[in-house]
DNA sequence: CTGAACTTTCAAAAAATAATGAAAGATAGG
DNA sequence: CCTATCTTTCATTATTTTTTGAAAGTTCAG
């Protein structure tokens, strides 16, 4: 394959797997190209490799910085702006736990709390199946909590290195 | 907070981040119902809890006992089909994880696979830069890969103990 | 200042996704 | 068999999400 090719099917799917992620695949189809481009790209050069307009490609580089995948780069002496994606996978990763946890972990967690307070009586059997539910999930929310910090705080050698001793132990 | 209104919150927080999840917004609400239902539901019941028409509960019924998280329960004498849904989140979490590699990451380690085989003069720092990238994407999915099948057969206990290891050696 | 070069915004259009409900398909009891 | 009861399908409709592109905004060199 040539690189041409392997380049317009690694966006194509990373954006196609992006949609399963809450990441639309614009979205996902730029962090792709920025992934796998030797220097930075302007907006003009996202919007012609991509056949998108430039509203489009504004708003989803924007996006990308929110989520601090991509950072715009000054080139002094330029007019334009340039972007450039982290390429490192380990970090990448690290930086989406962080933002969905602070997007939907640490926002579901104080509405379970909400939830558990629920008033009556727990002999009956609706209260008690709900607030088993909720408790349950309340438990599981923590413990993910908890270790999805160790996780963003974690160099790449060291929890590798620690999840397989893990599995050492068992198997 | 009283049962129906607590309810009611929880069916549409569910819902509202199962959208970020890949899962629709009605899958997920039917989920939470059952969820917190002691009893087992039937069609009928879903669609008049949470105001759907029969096709949508229909469909997303389907779709969740595909997910594996809900079942179909028969009651011997009746005509009637009735669902419930496992209520231990821990096996919840593993279910998803297990159908979420299943459709995702065993469906991307083979597209990596072809790619890395690129072909080219790898002086090219185009080349360079897609290989690299690449290469560093497969050596996470397989590390993920095998984390992953550890957790989808591991039981909580043991997972969450190991885990929590892990931290006590680091902090 | 001025205006060329660039970025951002946002109302409108297009595309994608989800929901409806009536009709067709099962199934089981009589 | 028939028929009442329940489930499934799917063309159509509704909703949501994404994209466009022109206009407004910004910035900076001269």
């Amino acid at each position: 394959m040539q690189l041409a090719e392997a380049k317009a099917q690694f966006i194509a799917n990373w954006g196609r797997f992006g949609t399963n992620w809450g990441i639309n695949r614009t979205m996902a189809q730029i962090h792709a190209l920025l992934l796998v481009s030797p220097d930075n790209l302007s907006a003009d050069e996202v919007m012609d490799q991509l056949n998108i307009s430039r509203g489009n490609a504004n708003m989803n580089l924007r996006e990308l910085i929110d989520w601090g995948l991509v950072q715009k780069v000054i080139i002094p002496g330029e007019r334009k702006e340039f972007f450039t994606a982290e390429k490192d996978i380990w970090k990448v990763a690290r930086q989406i736990v962080k933002e969905r946890k602070k997007r939907e972990l640490d926002l579901m967690i104080p509405v379970l709390k909400d939830l558990s307070e629920v008033e009556g009586d727990r002999r009956d059997k609706a209260v008690k199946t709900f607030t088993d539910t909720i408790q349950n999930i309340r438990k599981f929310s923590e413990q993910a909590d908890k270790t999805l910090d160790t996780m963003i705080k974690a160099d790449e050698n060291w929890f590798w290195s620690s999840v397989m001793k893990l599995f050492g132990s068992k198997h």
